[in-house]
DNA sequence: AAAATTATGTCAATAACGCTGACGTATTTT
DNA sequence: AAAATACGTCAGCGTTATTGACATAATTTT
């Protein structure tokens, strides 16, 4: 560990050597990882932004696109926000219809997600340009190099729930 | 490029089938990376609860520590935030003792920004758990596979400004 | 030297998105 | 019949971001 002497002008005790590796750190990935997400989520912004909605919608019309029939429970779950939170963004989606909501079969208490049309072709619009950007990320690259890339992405998760798919 | 038949139940059209590969788009990337971002940002955000601050206060205190002496023009090109977001959690960083602004030695009307001992131990201890992630996440990759993960995540990022370190 | 530009700071209003607590209602389980 | 569950909703609050407008000091241009 380089040991760096902070600098002093009058009372006040500074740095201004920047930090680089102290223990080892890798601050190119943090920050590539910043820079990185940033400007994925970008794209969808500015998308979302014209229909007056935002990333909570985005986040929503996402998983009830993919997960057809998911609860409210299931909702909260996976996006790890409260019920109230969700309240909102979810009674917009569904005023505007891009989401609907049905009873469940079995147990009528639920209220199951499914995606309308125009629930559906939102989702693959805002999906569109992320998808470019992976692929231009992508382009060149192994398929290796790629498998290593997801195997990244899950190594950075949080072990997620093992009886996610328990549920009925 | 699959015809998926929305159901009908009444009047309301909807999509029980769930959306997969639609035009070849990497669903499995796309959520990996909100998922992994999201764990990613959790760790530092559970230290910078106990002082107060936020994730707006990290990306300071880790930029500033990245490059001491950084104006406030700078550092708001780099977080791509307004003026007036930024000059609320600088002031209290400053306040609270972790940055100090020094005026630029050529031209006065600069703010020269720095962290003090507890800013630099506010980074370190930021991106310590972080840092630990990567690690994790990086166990039992080769070179290889890691020099992918650095080239994925600057293809993922908008073309940077070429004239970034041409300011003096 | 006067005027324009630049770097920064600040005031005020607004919005998105998250939070907690509390309460209501329908439905299912015990 | 009572308790628990799934969901909705009201009310209030905090953080982080936004925009617009204006002020000040220092530098550059004319």
């Amino acid at each position: 560990m380089v040991r760096q002497t902070p600098e002093r002008k009058g009372a006040i005790e500074f740095f201004d050597q920047p930090l680089t590796d102290e223990g080892g750190i890798d601050f190119e990935i943090i920050e590539g990882f910043f820079f990185a997400y940033r400007d994925f989520i970008s794209d969808p912004d500015a998308i979302l932004e014209r229909s007056g909605f935002g990333r909570a919608h985005h986040r929503v019309v996402h998983f009830v696109n993919r997960e057809p029939g998911l609860t409210v429970a299931d909702l909260l779950d996976t996006l790890k926000i409260t019920k109230q939170s969700l309240a909102r963004v979810l009674k917009q989606l569904i005023d505007s219809g891009y989401i609907c909501q049905l009873a469940g079969p079995e147990d009528r208490r639920q209220r199951k997600l499914y995606p309308t049309r125009a629930g559906r072709e939102l989702a693959l619009a805002l999906a569109e340009p992320q998808h470019q950007r992976i692929k231009r990320a992508f382009d060149g690259m192994s398929a290796d190099d790629r498998r290593a890339i997801t195997r990244f992405l899950t190594g950075m998760q949080n072990a997620r729930d093992a009886n996610r798919d328990e549920r009925q």
